[in-house]
RNA sequence: GGCGCCGUACCCAAGUGGUAAGGGAGCAGUCUGCAAAACUGCGAUGCAGCGGUUCGAACCCGCUCGGCGCCUCCA
């Protein structure tokens, strides 16, 4: 039974889907005029745990995750670059697909675009103003916080607590300081709409409520984004949605915490961030760390915490993975030992895959998911030695792939899967020495071969100079018992 | 000024009332031509500090110290 910390009650609660085995949800996703840091990685990846773990409990999920694609920041954006703001927006969006792609989250159900939903944002904009929530003033539109008297109930503030205009200029056109832009009128040049009040296009906050209620309709399960949305973001929405419907907007709200760099929030203001694609491309990393690795990093904290990002934490989390990937490696081997420990095997994977569970109908503790799935890393590392069938190998493998498969990891039948997928991302824009450049696996296991000769002749020198070789381009081998050998890079 | 989060070994990180999971790094051993992997063993009498509640607290309460976030666009 999963729980889940939800934000409106601020408190741990047992999830339960308004339909029996349908549940929807909404996650904000980014306003596209720039490329994705680890930020926005980790909370795009904590959703996508989270939905792919309701599908394994036995739901099917609804899952729509918008696209925000006009905004002050993507007009700027467009200006800078001369071009019109629909260049960018497109640009970056395609972007966003590339490095969440590698990082292997899934696209949502929908992808919906502010821009696409236009007639539906003008549509609950005039609800508003009718229900007399909203205001008009020179043709942009207010919502009215202090007509909508909960306002405050998911970020517990108190309005009077809320000290507006201490850091902004406050608008004098507002009622109240903190009445927030439904509609904005464009300026000469900017994208607009038509609307009832003008030319314009849609504030910020609105886009969601009215792309959820299309979408999910106007109640839903869960509502999901980045811990900085809180306020005023969701807040507003809510004000919006239930001032607007009278319902319930959605039940569970569900908000990761930052990725930070040395104990700070990495952010755009602080200009302290890492791009996913530079993760991927730049340094020496990019030969070394692939999305499965930055994946299982992303998840070695609970999503409620802090995560602090280092060189050193992707090396460990290479490490980690390493392990998974030798056992699956001695997995397809035979070593000849029958299967007389098969039964053992059975226990040890109904045991760990019971903690798993159970670490995941916590709040999604992936750090103890991940704990129990290095325990059956132990335990079947031991039994394997006892010896096992083809067909228990067989299953265990396919174990570490079903409970990875929440998780999104251990789904590949190759170490260093990612370099093959993004292959011309290694090469572009950096410079790099020739120890680097990358050997194809026939060179490999050439050179492999002709170490294997060298050994056979007993011809330690050579077979040592060849395994050096392979050392300085990152290419780790490992000799088994019977005289061949793995590799891995 | 208001609201909130965090502080567990060398590092990362679970645990939120019953006597400290897991990983990485390290050290020692088995195995090995060597190495790697795997396996075995070692590692916090203590969970920022000080008080309190309790038979019992890292977990509950209070205070103190330290770090951070939100209140402005932000995942």
């Amino acid at each position: 039974m999963l729980k889940l910390f939800n934000t409106l009650t601020g408190r741990q609660e047992i999830f339960e889907s308004i339909e029996q085995k349908n549940v929807r949800m909404y996650v904000c996703g980014v306003t596209v005029y720039d490329y994705c840091h680890i930020g926005h990685a980790r909370s795009a990846l904590v959703f996508d745990v989270l939905r792919r773990y309701l599908e394994y409990s036995g739901y099917a999920v609804t899952f729509v995750k918008n696209f925000t694609d006009v905004d002050d920041k993507i007009i700027k954006r467009a200006h800078e670059q001369g071009v019109s703001y629909d260049v960018v927006t497109r640009r970056y969006i395609q972007a966003y697909h590339e490095d969440m792609g590698k990082l292997g989250i899934r696209a949502a159900t929908e992808e919906p675009k502010a821009t696409e939903h236009i007639p539906a944002i003008v549509q609950l904009t005039e609800q508003l103003v009718n229900k007399g929530l909203a205001y008009v003033v020179d043709g942009d539109v207010y919502f009215e916080v202090s007509k909508y008297p909960e306002y405050g109930r998911l970020s517990k503030r108190r309005l009077e607590d809320l000290q507006a205009g201490a850091r902004v200029d406050v608008d004098e056109r507002k009622r109240h300081p903190m009445d927030f832009a439904l509609w904005k009128s464009s300026k000469p040049g900017e994208p607009a709409w038509e609307s009832p009040w003008g030319l314009g296009r849609p504030g910020w906050h609105i886009e969601c409520s009215a792309m959820s209620i299309r979408h999910l309709s106007e109640t839903f399960d869960i509502h999901g984004g980045g811990m900085d949305l809180i306020f005023p973001h969701h807040e507003n929405e809510i004000a919006q949605s239930c001032g607007a419907t009278g319902k319930e907007f959605a039940r569970y709200w569900v908000h990761n915490g930052f990725v930070q760099i040395n104990k700070e929030k990495m952010s755009k203001s602080l200009g302290n961030f890492f791009t996913i694609r530079e993760v991927f491309e730049k340094s020496e990393w990019s030969e070394e760390i692939t999305g499965e690795i930055l994946r299982y990093f992303l998840l070695s904290t609970h999503y409620h915490g802090p995560l602090d990002f280092s060189d050193q934490a992707l090396k460990e989390a290479k490490s980690a993975l390493n392990g998974f990937y030798d056992l699956f490696n001695r997995l397809r081997e035979n070593n000849g030992s029958g299967g007389s420990a098969d039964g053992l095997l059975k226990a040890a994977v109904e045991q760990r895959r019971s903690s798993f569970v159970q670490a995941m109908d916590d709040d999604l503790n992936t750090p103890a998911a991940i704990a129990a799935l290095q325990g059956l890393r132990s335990d079947v590392n031991k039994i394997l030695e006892k010896g096992l069938s083809l067909e228990a190998r067989k299953n265990a493998r396919q174990e570490f792939r079903s409970m990875g498969n929440v998780l999104g990891l251990f789904q590949l039948d190759k170490w260093q899967f990612n370099i093959e997928l993004a292959g011309t991302a290694t090469v572009t824009g950096s410079v790099r020495a020739d120890h680097l450049v990358r050997l194809t696996d026939t060179e490999i296991e050439r050179m492999i071969a002709e170490r294997n000769e060298a050994r056979v002749k007993k011809d330690f020198k050579r077979a040592d100079e060849i395994r050096n070789e392979l050392a300085v381009r990152r290419i780790i081998i490992e000799d088994k018992p019977d005289g061949t050998t793995r590799w891995k890079r």
